[in-house]
DNA sequence: GTTGAAATTGATAAGCTGTCTCAAGATAGT
DNA sequence: ACTATCTTGAGACAGCTTATCAATTTCAAC
């Protein structure tokens, strides 16, 4: 296997996060294995993703992956800082940290329906209010519960 | 057992809550019950509760009073607009909504100090982007992870 | 106050998510 | 290539919540 120096061109939008991971499991002694870059490379693409969503996406590339991995595999990226769990229901979703800006999100405690939003009138009174405390943010979550326009009838 | 009228004086502040659910009830032809009003007036003194903690709780008023009761009681409550489930960690937590307090956060990744707020400005752009999309706000989540001023040195 | 249809309860079984176990296999430093 | 160590996959397991069902309670109509 060649080892080129990474960094130049060519490479996918990925490579921040596979850098991320790769120094992540460096400091833990962990290994890249095949599975976690098939995981990472699947879950890039998306905004946020269950586990079981995950499990059926990836069972046509690798039929015997198994659901355990996904689930240590997308524990570890949060600890990775790469995603983020969110409890929602009876699942967590496990959200892609990299969308930032559609960070906030718009809930339907009915039929479960997330919106995306951002606002940034909104992002500049958080930073407002954690001045004001001696604070300085690094990132924040913001969930709004609540009846979509059809749940309510 | 003497039947008195409702709504005069000397009832507690659970009033208005028990209304509410006798509301609900009669829409949804159900019956109003003992452990129904037990479950209640014990709910109402309370922030946020597991099922677990009021079973506990409970078992004290009414030592046969099951799991299963507290749980389709507590959803009861959400259905009728007294309680809401949010889910934190592996358990669901049912808050008493009348207790409205302002829930918003600041958190320090740092040292682990957690900084309540609240922010007028904040929820009013909730409510405007909520409407936006079409959404009626049930409750919300708001927080802010940084470090502060001790742990930035 | 009795009566009876319909709802509710309690105990437990079952279901659903997510984690743990462990033998077999993969990874990476030497 | 060798070997210590980590990872995987499959299923067992655990915690929380809901479904089941016979026995009981409620409540509206007598």
């Amino acid at each position: 296997m060649g080892v080129f120096h990474a960094g130049t061109h060519a490479m996918s939008k990925t490579l921040k996060e596979m850098d991320v991971l790769r120094q992540h499991l460096a400091k833990h002694q962990l290994k890249l294995t095949r599975q976690r870059e098939l995981i990472l490379t699947a879950f890039l693409r998306q905004e946020h993703v269950t586990a079981e969503t995950m499990y059926h996406q990836l069972a046509k590339k690798d039929p015997h992956l198994g659901l355990a991995t996904i689930y240590r595999t997308l524990n570890l990226f949060c600890e990775a800082g790469i995603a983020q769990a969110r409890h929602f229901g009876t699942q967590t979703q496990y959200d892609n940290i990299s969308h930032k800006g559609h960070h906030d999100h718009l809930i339907c405690t009915g039929c479960g329906t997330i919106v995306e939003f951002e606002n940034c009138e909104i992002e500049r009174l958080q930073e407002e209010v954690a001045t004001k405390n001696g604070f300085v943010i690094q990132t924040h979550r913001l969930e709004l519960y609540g009846l979509c326009a059809r749940c309510r009838h």
